[in-house]
DNA sequence: TTGAAAGCGCTAACAG
DNA sequence: CTGTTAGCGCTTTCAA
């Protein structure tokens, strides 16, 4: 049986007080005599009553609704399902209750959800840029709407960002590998028009250029959307006639394509006498991935990574918003957070021809 | 420079018509010449004026509000994120947008997140209920919210659920290891007072009953709560005179703490010259786990899982709530989803000793 | 086709 | 300490 829910009429009327009475109750304000108190703390549990929250929003005004929104790529990826995490574990200790978007990386569906956000009056919006233009989120920010990119900056738009170091830690990976032998590295990215991609490709390139290398057309792919993808850029990029002796991917959804994609030729798996298919007598492909993923350590051999830490960023983005929220109107604030490169064992393979073929 | 939003009312100023005019076109219902309606149109634009949708609410009282709750035990978890991002798929299609919460596994938690999700009026919830009586449900059941348990039924509560057939994966998983000529098999489970690892459990005890076995309390370890408990309580299990052969693991997290004593220990890992530690000429002990887990098919041996489909899960849920919503009153309905056992090879590894021994 | 009035449930600002 | 009045932004109802 569905009743109507109880209002504050109804309890000052079991009550047989006022409504404002109820109402100071409710919200436990002081000077209210503890026998009233108590009878309308009675009638409040006699009726089931709960207030209504929009009601009172409205009546408020500009006072925060303890709502914010999480706008991430995709919640299903570990990487931003674990920043949520933070997000949220933050947001309980205000109060505040966390409404999730996935924009799958498509500007209009990101739109799309913020405007169910804001509808819904969201006190801040935590967002992972897509690309291209995001001047619409300016009529929101003028609303009052708190806004703290993260991940990626976006274009147009004066917020507060939180950041990683994506060129240096893509730099690191690099000379990691160069630092093992490695000549003939190849690259395997995502969509270019994602600017912590571009950030990663510029640190590829920079640690090759101190070596007086170039990146090799041949061996570097663009646009690489999840691991499928990966695994076939990969499979053709060991099957050139001078294939590379190292592999950096520059995500974790990549990372694990290119595994997949070693293994089945036989390039990544235990050191000899491996069921490789083909190729018996190489060592293998060295790997540096970027982003840390559940299970790196446990492969064979493990995964070295450039590692992210995804609950802090999320904690760090919290913590900017909240102080927005709470009237903080400094100028915009970046924070970069380092990443850390973690030597596991794929990563220190050394080449398996003789290298010191020139670039 | 924060502006106050505008209204209907500054809206029906600036185009110079009535309140009412500015809803209808707002709302697009019918019977407004459509010059009106252009002038209203470009009122609202130049204003930037979005719809109030908590004021909205206020008035048409018994309409939905386009967002639903949905707590999972922990959103980081990929089991869950996955469930999420299929929920807020369905979601997306009907315009309503979805409040996420992580219990923890802890009553109280899940109760507050839910009481700030019915605060804020949801239609609905999905909820992985945690162990605990639900009766506190009853009340916003009764004003009309409604709820879908996800995972475990809750007890004192009548509610939509969606399972998956526990009992007979865990009993498939142990068959699969008995079939291959295991017959000290030992059990590492989560928390029991999780309805699903009860569940779990009797599946394990049920295969071993069938082959005249008994669960032998030395090879039985309850309450694990995450990867760290886990490999303890595998590294002490291996310790004993006569260790188990199998292991059986009942969710993804024991799993991978599972692999990562084995590791430690040399029980786990390419077939022989490994680098174990200890045992050096073991062939390992095999390992069936109950849930599937990113790269559990990359990892040396790969792992032979019960996999459950958290995009189904979440997906039929999605559907069972807003069918609902939408005022289905039929009676309660229990959908039971199936899992899928797939041998990698983890659980194909045979007995390391002469096996045969008596239970 | 358009508008005026009333009121959803609540709180701010005053009275008593 | 308690109550009255007005009104948040919107929709419902009815009248023009």
């Amino acid at each position: 049986m569905v009743t109507r829910r109880p209002t504050m009429r109804d309890v000052a009327r079991v009550a047989g007080v006022s409504l404002m009475t109820v109402s100071r109750v409710v919200n436990r304000e002081p000077g209210v005599q503890p026998e009233t108190a108590a009878k309308v703390e009675r009638a409040i549990r006699q009726l089931g009553y709960h207030r209504n929250d929009a009601a009172r929003q409205l009546r408020r005004q500009a006072q925060p609704t303890q709502t914010i929104g999480l706008l991430v790529d995709d919640i299903a990826n570990p990487f931003f399902a674990t920043l949520a995490r933070a997000v949220e574990d933050a947001a309980r200790l205000r109060s505040c209750v966390v409404l999730i978007g996935s924009s799958n990386d498509n500007l209009a569906r990101e739109r799309e959800v913020i405007s169910a956000f804001c509808a819904r009056r969201v006190d801040g919006v935590i967002l992972v840029p897509v690309a291209g233009s995001h001047r619409f989120l300016r009529a929101q920010q003028e609303l009052g709407v708190k806004i703290v990119c993260v991940d990626r900056p976006a274009t147009s738009l004066e917020v507060d960002t939180v950041l990683v170091d994506n060129r240096h830690g893509a730099y690191a990976a690099v000379r990691h590998l160069i630092g093992h032998g490695h000549r003939r590295i190849g690259y395997l990215g995502d969509r270019e028009d994602i600017w912590a991609v571009r950030e990663r490709y510029a640190g590829f390139a920079e640690a090759l250029a101190e070596e007086g290398l170039a990146p090799d057309p041949a061996l570097v792919r663009h646009g690489l959307r999840g691991p499928a993808q990966a695994a076939r850029a990969v499979a053709t990029l060991i099957r050139q006639p001078v294939p590379p002796t190292a592999i950096f991917a520059t995500n974790d959804l990549i990372t694990m394509g290119v595994i997949d994609g070693l293994q089945d030729a036989g390039l990544y798996g235990p050191s000899r006498d491996g069921a490789g298919r083909r190729g018996d007598d190489t060592a293998g492909v060295a790997l540096v991935g970027f982003d840390e993923f559940p299970l790196a350590d446990k492969l064979t051999p493990p995964v070295t990574v450039v590692a992210q830490d995804p609950a802090a960023i999320g904690a760090t983005a919290a913590q900017l918003l909240f102080a927005r929220i709470d009237g903080d109107t400094s100028s915009r604030r970046d924070v970069v957070l380092l990443t850390r490169l973690i030597a596991r064992g794929s990563g220190e393979i050394a080449p398996a021809d003789g290298s010191k073929q020139p670039g």
